[in-house]
DNA sequence: CGCGGTGTATTATGGCACTGAAGCAGTCTG
DNA sequence: CAGACTGCTTCAGTGCCATAATACACCGCG
């Protein structure tokens, strides 16, 4: 019922993103280059450089010309009060108004965990 | 951060689904005419029948022609069931994994409401 | 019947996002 | 310098979305 198709750049760009978050690609590590993180991936470089891009526009990667691009320090920490600050703010009041429409109970839900 | 520009026949669409959930568009009643909705949304009569025309292909609204469109009986009830499994099986997973991922805690979220 | 209200089909057009292929530019290593 | 790696720029193709202008088919009412 949702379209659940996302743009390829936009998947890798929460896939890198969760992998920084998590410590994958640690600060100051270099992040795979384009060309071997597309192959991986069986996607397009220039679709891989656009979802890096991303990041570079925000700060959390640094690049260095000829060489490859690199986590800054205290991107994970940065990325992940952004990204939550973003999910209270702008995500969780639709998932909320859109859970009691459809009669979702929030806290039978969360409580499984 | 998240691309909230979703395309406007898929807007319109939930915005209608919203509104027979609620009753706001009550089982049997007409809905508004393409035309009418159109320019009250500032959209394209096509655009907003291209809405119409999803709840057509779910049986959840009957077309007589020349007189109109009319909500099913029925329709609200189904229409939460399917959104609901829809919105368990295929959005809850992810959301749930990324609050995680962000450390957004259960409590802090059922406290708001 | 005639008129104005419905939804629908057709065709064309412009815009935009996504993806892709080839080549350019910078850096490191030997 | 030569080669192999980096990211980046340019040009092009594809498909979806939205819009527009017509035209058609059907219904209800006077």
């Amino acid at each position: 019922m949702k379209n659940q198709s996302k743009p390829v750049y936009l998947k890798l760009r929460d896939m890198i993103a969760a992998a920084i978050i998590d410590g994958r690609y640690a600060e100051g590590d270099m992040l795979p280059s384009v060309r071997a993180l597309a192959a991986e991936q069986g996607a397009n470089p220039l679709t891989v450089a656009k979802a890096y891009q991303q990041f570079q526009n925000d700060g959390l990667v640094e690049v260095q010309r000829g060489v490859g691009m690199y986590v800054v320090p205290g991107a994970a920490g940065r990325l992940r009060k952004s990204e939550r600050e973003a999910f209270l703010r702008e995500e969780w009041p639709e998932i909320r108004a859109r859970m009691d429409r459809l009669g979702v109970s929030a806290r039978e839900l969360l409580a499984e965990a």
